[in-house]
DNA sequence: AGTCTGTGTTAAAAAATTGTAAATTATTTA
DNA sequence: TAAATAATTTACAATTTTTTAACACAGACT
């Protein structure tokens, strides 16, 4: 649990500071913030985050202006920056954009719409979360970092294929996987592989580790269940 | 699952029209497309789709134009507009939001991009593509994700057919489903099968469930009581 | 009552899907 | 580069699901 995705937040308001800290963080971001502009610039050359998400009105220095000023810091010139806009202000503003902006949010911030741009935005620009390293599931425990999978305590080796395909089954335990899926996920779209491939992969997983984890579900794909 | 959301797309390039409705078809939706303001705003009236999306800049009548008569119309003032902007375009543009507009999306277009925002949007406005993955009635729930179905506590197994036709009647409790568009849903359109067959379906489901669910209305259809 | 139509039931045939072992081909490692 | 390991294909076997077919049954209509 280290290399979490740094986010810096922006606003003179306490309670907004406070509402994004806490939505960022419960979806497991490094949330840092400023409340102002000029500490947003010195926080952001510092601890170089991967994203900041920026008031627009704000006193002192304005969104636009600090945000202008981020894009003169070659340091930062890729970081992304969202601006946060109330519904009721004059949207020429949002002529921001120029200022480099990569996508702004509307003020009543809804907490899954914020998450789900943030999270279209790091993807847009290949930032992944790299959510727990580690999936334990009664006596099955994953490591996805060390590429390591320990069953009742003992070791179990598993090639790279198998891997991809035990981490993904089990990363929605129960959720029945396509086989369309499972090849989207574990092969990439391009790839085409014939028509058993998957079940001698499944039928590894079941030699592997024991046969009721991996369930079949007839004409519709395989799920993992615990 | 007729339900569809529906999507109107207007913009003058042939291009973009295809672009966007291939992708938004794709995720399910219904598209329909307007090469122009006028032409929009009939279909929008005609077709009432629950979002709009407008290319700014278009002959003849430009988005903001066209988003401001829609606006006009009593029956579309609630449908979500959403703006597509060039993003070499001038920004402040966009203050069309004051038009009326919900969101706008920049070109060049991300499929992935489009699509969350899309969701989003129809989101926030509390308009659900059938995207809940269970439906609990009663002691019936049915998990499509998982694809099981629990009756009165007790897991009850369902193959593929059984269990899209199930999920179908109970999709619209007490709706009778004509054997048509039993037949249209659950087998699809091009599949031709013989006349007793949606019957013996009809009849795993009441084995499985009790026989009171299933309804038949006869020389209609099927339907599903609770 | 007799016939017609639409539906229910059942078992068996047909089709679809998955499981498996062994052979083949790729890829990695020593 | 050879040897070892992994991934994929092949060719069937086994299983499950889906469909068909044949007949029973009920109510509507003549």
């Amino acid at each position: 649990m280290k290399d979490n995705i740094k986010i810096l937040v922006v606003d003179d308001e306490e309670d907004i500071l406070e509402f994004l800290s806490y939505n960022l963080r419960a979806e497991g971001y490094d949330v840092i913030v400023a409340d102002n502009g000029i500490l947003a610039i010195e926080l952001a050359k510092q601890e170089q985050p991967s994203l900041i998400i920026l008031d627009v009105q704000m006193p002192d220095m304005d969104g636009i202006t600090t945000c202008e000023k981020i894009r003169e810091i070659p340091s930062l010139k890729e970081t992304l920056v969202t601006f946060l806009t109330a519904r009721s202000e004059d949207y020429s503003q949002i002529a921001g954009f120029e200022a480099g902006a990569d996508d702004y949010i509307t003020k009543p911030i809804r907490p899954k719409v914020l998450i789900s741009r943030v999270k279209a935005l790091l993807k847009r620009r290949g930032i992944t979360q790299d959510t727990n390293t580690v999936i334990e599931l009664g006596d099955i425990i994953i490591d996805k970092e060390k590429h390591l999978t320990t069953y009742k305590g003992q070791e179990v080796i598993f090639a790279k294929k198998e891997f991809k395909l035990l981490k993904l089954l089990i990363s929605k335990p129960g959720k029945v996987f396509t086989r369309e899926e499972i090849l989207e996920e574990v092969w990439g779209s391009d790839i085409i592989v014939g028509d058993r491939t998957i079940d001698v992969h499944i039928r590894k997983l079941r030699e592997k580790l024991a046969d009721h984890y991996v369930k079949t579900v007839k004409g519709v794909g395989y799920k993992f269940e615990y």
